[in-house]
DNA sequence: GTGAAAGCGCTAACAG
DNA sequence: CTGTTAGCGCTTTCAC
């Protein structure tokens, strides 16, 4: 016989357990759940059944009756970028704590793929959902939170509704991003990002560098803005490629701000490839603060995003809401910092 | 009424369809799961039916009967870490590819956390396991296995045994990367790593550095190998103070192979803030080709292994099993091979 | 071609 | 304190 292709034995059940201990099987399922009391002789009988038999409770069986089976959907775009991944991990790492169980649909940045998993999910068996999205998506997302579904929204701004969000203040990030490359004298800063219209994310930090020019009268230039939505895909190539095109026609920024960690690793690569020294000639802002940010050469000054906590935060704001504690505040903004590192220094003028 | 604590309202289920049909029960199941012939008209009024009550099955019910709901576990030390989480990238991609949902479970590096993990999975409902542990723990698997859930193992190599199995062969990949730094005249090649002790992975590769050095006759000097078990943790941190303590003692190498990219970083580092250029004065080489290998200065040479694919073939293996399918390789070998770069050159003598 | 009914393993009334 | 039983929503025999 192939061993490959062996059934699983049957299990035991519940109804094993109370024959073998003599008793009802709602005494068996009182003991196990501590839903009622039973004598302390009763519960020991039942015990050692357990115990000999080695029976573990049908979980799907008590799904059905429950209709929980505390599990959380989480959809993300790419579990392999840096980002995300960290996020996640603090997805995880609360369900764990919590006794829940985590199921992953990655979309790829695909919006069609996004809907259909998100659909799937919901019409498996999950208790509520964590939606990263790669896309702003509204309607959608209104959608399945008036089905009444546990719904949190992590790293994305809906502005003043009513659906539990975690977020940072993207927009003051990037100004006190601006204001402390204004601080170093820099007065002529190129903004690298994905292009602003499709996330409400990036349209805040794009928002954020305009103010912060503004607040320090610093006019803006829009020969300054590198943004491209391919580097959706292929983000520090494309970042390095379109810096390096840049520098060529020779209207020189004393700073670059990027809208993340691995677009400064492209800026750092072209710059360097290039000619330039970092911090130097031109100075280098990320924001994320992903690992590899403290061994780039030089060392990436950036803006933190505590992504684990984001993670930790989300999950936990999910599961008060499932188990109908109290929620405080729907809309839960997480602080930014940036780290100062070597990429940024004072603008020779 | 508070709109967080709403509940889910009540599903239409198989019933509902079957009254507004005005057929049986079974009928509705027989159209939906196309399990037996149902005339084109009575197919009709059951698809109108589930048209307009916008009708799901519920898959824990259909689970319950089935034993089956399409589900895998993946169990992983840590999913924050770049090799990590692209390898789940390639185990989700083709779990959604053929229609089912990944669980992920989170040991961090703890071997009894592991355990727990492992066994409350395979508890509650999974079809099947990809286990890539932290640790060497054949009793525990060889327990999976015996229980007859469908299993495969990734990144660890039990020998010869029966357990299906994906993984790299570690030592050949390491002992060619010796000769590919004997080529460029390496003959003192510091060697950096976990301890070897607890990992069949990480031991191999010892083996495959050992093995490598014999083969070019290159006297083994037990002063050149930088072990701790500590760098799990803090992997390019670490490896960056045991290679610049290393260093002080004056024994220099001309180049360092280590069993991880991100150990290869600490190196770098290390390397520059003792003085030393690297190609130039010592050569560095690396292990895995994560993204950021390709970013670092100078760009790290490294030992490439396939993380989406090596994911990929386990997710296909393990649903192959499932599924009953004819396995014609229970333990598949997928290939490395060298990324030529920047950071080794020939060695000055 | 279709329907009736048993039953998957559990929880939660209800009864005593 | 404990037992009996209905039923969650589905699949699957068996019967017609």
């Amino acid at each position: 016989m192939d061993s490959l292709s062996r059934k699983k034995q049957k299990a035991t059940s519940i109804k094993d357990i109370a024959n073998q201990a003599g008793v009802a099987i709602s005494t068996v399922s009182n003991v196990i759940n501590k839903t009622r009391f039973v004598s302390a002789q009763t519960e020991q009988k039942v015990l050692d059944a357990v115990e000999k038999l080695d029976y573990r409770p049908n979980i799907i069986a008590r799904g059905l009756r429950t209709k929980n089976i505390r599990t959380i959907g989480v959809i993300v775009p790419d579990i392999s970028s840096s980002f995300f991944s960290q996020v996640i991990y603090g997805i995880e790492e609360m369900a764990r704590k919590r006794n829940y169980t985590m199921i992953l649909g990655c979309t790829g940045f695909d919006f069609k793929e996004e809907i259909r998993i998100t659909n799937k999910l919901i019409d498996s068996f999950i208790s509520g959902l964590i939606f990263f999205s790669g896309f702003d998506n509204y309607e959608f997302i209104k959608k399945i939170y008036d089905k009444n579904i546990p719904l949190v929204i992590l790293d994305k701004d809906l502005g003043d509704v009513d659906i539990p969000t975690v977020v940072i203040d993207n927009l003051s990030a990037i100004e006190t991003g601006i204001d402390y490359l204004y601080k170093y004298n820099h007065r002529k800063i190129a903004y690298v990002s994905f292009t602003k219209d499709k996330q409400t994310t990036v349209r805040q930090r794009y928002e954020g560098y305009l103010k912060g020019l503004k607040k320090h009268n610093i006019e803006f230039d829009p020969d300054l803005v590198l943004m491209s939505e391919e580097m959706r895909l292929h983000e520090t190539e494309l970042s390095y490629e379109i810096v390096r095109e840049f520098l060529k026609k020779g209207k020189i920024p004393t700073a670059f701000l990027t809208v993340a960690d691995v677009f400064a690793y492209g800026v750092l690569r072209a710059l360097k490839d290039e000619g330039y020294k970092v911090p130097d000639d031109i100075s280098v802002m990320g924001f994320d603060n992903i690992l590899f940010s403290q061994f780039t050469n030089p060392l990436l000054t950036t803006i933190r995003q505590p992504k684990r906590l984001m993670g930790n935060i989300a999950m936990n704001l999910l599961l008060d809401i499932i188990e109908n504690k109290e929620i405080k505040e729907k809309k839960i903004i997480v602080p930014t910092e940036i780290i100062e590192r070597e990429s940024v220094s004072y603008a020779k003028n």
